[in-house]
RNA sequence: CGCGGGGUAGAGCAGUCUGGUAGCUCGUCGGGCUCAUAACCCGGAGGCCGUUGGUUCAAAUCCUUCCCCCGCAACCA
């Protein structure tokens, strides 16, 4: 197909926030949106492919001060981190776009400007408590007892200036386009979400500048405010094709705009299917034809997190695997709606039932028969049965499967479809028996038939596997010694040349694992990187801790009335799941109904009788309408949660000191 | 009654919209085969489809009661 004649096809992911180094939850992303992209190049689209990251923000701001150099040197180095796991997958995205870039930003104020100027963003100010040292606001719900959350101090009402985006009066339109475009929103069950929480109920004006921090796009005409997240990453789809808030469109920009797909995770489908449509339509640009919440990939029973240590991620897996194993794993494991999991001896289930079995072993046993009966040369006298017909039916047929559920973003049933023929092929061989036919002269030219069809099978999966397992697929195709990769060969069976040398001795694509064996290293390793971790850790932890409240004197300790007390009832919070009411006997009559947040960790009948430390002067307050008079002792983070106690029978009422 | 998702074989899931024999992958057990990476092919076992009541000739599917799990929100003195 000529250059020209080509359509257009425009793909994003979100950009990756540039706070910290990318666990494979992160990375699903980009392998999923290069899947797809490599499809839609295969099918003969002109793709445009864009990734990046997003590198502005109070987050980073603090990160790197504590790191001791500047947002741009953190952001530098970060974002060459996640640059890196993106190649590391084989993504081929054709542009990485930063937050940071000097076109980015500079379009960004005037976008900012253009809608500061046609009233669709206004000066007004943001009201709530505000703690002077932290410069930072609060709402009435995050105060403690009152105070700022963080330091202790006393708050004020205050008033600080910040620029709001009139989402109200696109907020019809956009319901109706919604409402036209049953595509737009993908799976198709958020689109309800969107409209009954928030478009419906009526959108609140967005604020979209900050005066509290400065690593931002400074807002131009108004130099003490920095553009907030929503204008400034969001914008980046357009920006990077050229878009100009002047109209001085480049190229790229009149040539890819609107965007057929943003590929990002349902946690943000919000921001993506409210106020970026409705920044375009003040912009008075198209909106995207569609955006795809994509599911979360989940490590266990929960969520991945480094606290845990059960985070993932993609190098260790790829030092592991391979890269194109665990490309299979999170394409062909993660649901289209439904939220998908992964565990270390799920990977080497899939990587041996799958990869090495049926995909590995077919392509090896078939090669291996070319190589054995005929030489090594592929031939078709075509001496035909009728067992054959099933086979190339089912090629064919994979063909438009693999290409409706790709239409329809379902990758994971697409890898399904060609794995069917793949299944299809290994019975094929014990249907046709080719080492019986082998023995016998006279049956030469059906052995010859069979073992092309069976070759020509492995072709049209090779071709379609391209855009999942690109190396493997290569690989195939090269073992095959054919010319005939493009997807437009799988119009018919029969395509793969005759009269030419397969690859003598075929690698192993995905050699087999031993489960057991693969665990017991996986462990051993994972001891000894903690090892070598946790001092380092551990140093960290001190020292976060010692920096993270200020020296106080023992008067100030003193303060503090704590006493023994022992749980005697205890019943469930009526209207909090996390709480807990306890009446506790704190001797002398003193008997105080305390509430705490460990319903997650404890039962009422293990808490009752339990000895515990109260802090008894602490004031009274109400949680969620229910009196607490203290607080008990606990330790925890995220791996647990205990009661502080004493070993000996200390009668309650004791003091503790 | 805050919002939403889910409960189907040992595990992971499809089927539910549009009622009609409960299906797929892995695992397990048995058989076959020997070209192949102990791979491949065939077969068996294993399910009151979370629970209650209803609609219907017929319910995993539609309506209803309750229970449990997971997100979000709230909250964690």
């Amino acid at each position: 197909m000529c250059e020209q004649c080509k359509k257009p096809y425009y793909i994003t992911t979100a950009i990756a926030y540039t706070s910290g180094k990318p666990h494979i939850g992160n990375t699903y992303e980009i392998v999923l949106t290069d899947a797809i992209a490599r499809y839609k190049r295969a099918q003969g689209y002109d793709v445009f492919f864009q990734t990046g990251t997003d590198e502005h923000g109070v987050k980073i701001e603090e990160k790197a001060q504590e790191a001791g150099i500047t947002p741009k040197e953190y952001v530098d180095k970060v974002a060459k981190t996640i640059k890196e796991n993106f190649d590391l997958m084989n993504t081929s995205y054709d542009y990485f776009v930063r937050t940071t870039d000097d076109y980015h930003e500079e379009q960004v104020q005037k976008i900012f400007k253009k809608l500061y100027e046609q009233g669709d963003i206004y000066k007004s100010t943001y009201e709530g408590m505000y703690c002077t040292p932290c410069e930072s606001f609060w709402t009435e719900s995050q105060l403690v007892d009152g105070k700022c959350p963080d330091c202790g101090r006393e708050v004020k009402k205050a008033i600080e200036e910040a620029y709001f985006f009139k989402m109200q009066k696109y907020a019809d339109r956009l319901i109706q386009h919604i409402e036209e475009h049953p595509e737009f929103i993908q799976p198709e069950s958020r689109k309800n979400e969107m409209l009954n929480n928030f478009l419906k109920p009526g959108l609140q004006d967005l604020c979209v500048s900050r005066t509290s921090f400065t690593w931002g796009v400074p807002v131009d005409f108004d130099p003490k405010h920095v553009v907030y997240v929503w204008i400034d990453a969001l914008s980046n789809y357009i920006t990077s094709l050229g878009f100009d808030a002047e109209g001085n469109h480049k190229e790229a920009y009149r040539k890819y705009w609107p965007a057929d797909v943003h590929i990002i995770g349902k946690d943000i489908l919000r921001f993506h299917t409210i106020y970026w449509p409705i920044m375009l339509m003040a912009l008075n640009e198209p909106l995207p034809k569609q955006v795809f919440g994509h599911p979360w990939l989940l490590v266990g029973n929960g969520k991945m997190s480094k606290s845990k240590g059960n985070a993932i991620y993609a190098e260790d897996l790829v030092r592991h695997f391979g890269v194109d194993a665990v490309r299979y794993f999170v394409l062909h494991e993660m649901p289209f709606a439904q939220d998908g999991v992964i565990t270390w001896d799920l990977i080497v289930e899939r990587i041996n039932s799958d990869l090495a079995n049926i995909l590995g072993n077919l392509v090896s046993r078939t090669l291996s028969m070319v190589n054995k009966y005929q030489g090594g040369v592929i031939k078709n006298p075509n001496v035909c049965e009728p067992v054959d017909a099933e086979l190339k039916d089912l090629a064919l047929e994979t063909v438009h499967k693999v290409e409706t559920h790709m239409n329809e973003l379902k990758v994971g049933e697409a890898i399904d479809d060609i794995f069917a023929l793949l299944r299809r092929s290994n019975k094929y061989i014990d249907e046709t028996q080719p080492w019986v036919l082998g023995k016998d002269e006279a049956q030469k030219d059906r052995l010859a038939t069979v073992l092309y069809n069976l070759s020509e099978s492995i072709r049209f999966a090779a071709v379609l596997l391209q855009s999942f397992l690109p190396e493997s697929a290569e690989a195939i195709l090269k073992e095959l010694n054919t010319k005939q990769t493009e997807l437009s060969t799988l119009q018919q069976f029969g395509q793969l040349e005759c009269e030419h040398s397969v690859c003598e001795k075929p690698q192993i694509l995905f050699a087999r694992i031993d489960a057991e064996a693969f665990m017991k290293q996986l462990e051993s390793e994972q001891a000894t990187a903690e090892k070598n971790d946790a001092p380092k850790e551990a140093q960290k932890e001190t020292k976060a801790e010692s920096q993270g409240k200020a020296e106080i004197t023992f008067d100030d300790f003193a303060k503090i009335e704590l006493k023994l007390g022992t749980i005697i009832a205890c019943e469930k919070h009526p209207k909090a799941d996390r709480l807990l009411v306890e009446k506790i006997d704190l001797g002398n009559g003193d008997v105080r109904q305390i509430v705490s947040g460990i319903a997650q960790h404890f039962s009422c009948e293990e808490l009752i009788g339990q000895k515990v430390v109260v802090v008894t002067n602490l004031k009274s307050t109400k949680l969620r309408g229910v009196l607490s008079e203290g607080m008990i002792l606990c330790a925890g983070d995220d791996s647990g949660l205990d009661i502080v106690s004493v070993k000996k029978a200390l009668g309650n009422g004791t003091i503790v000191s």
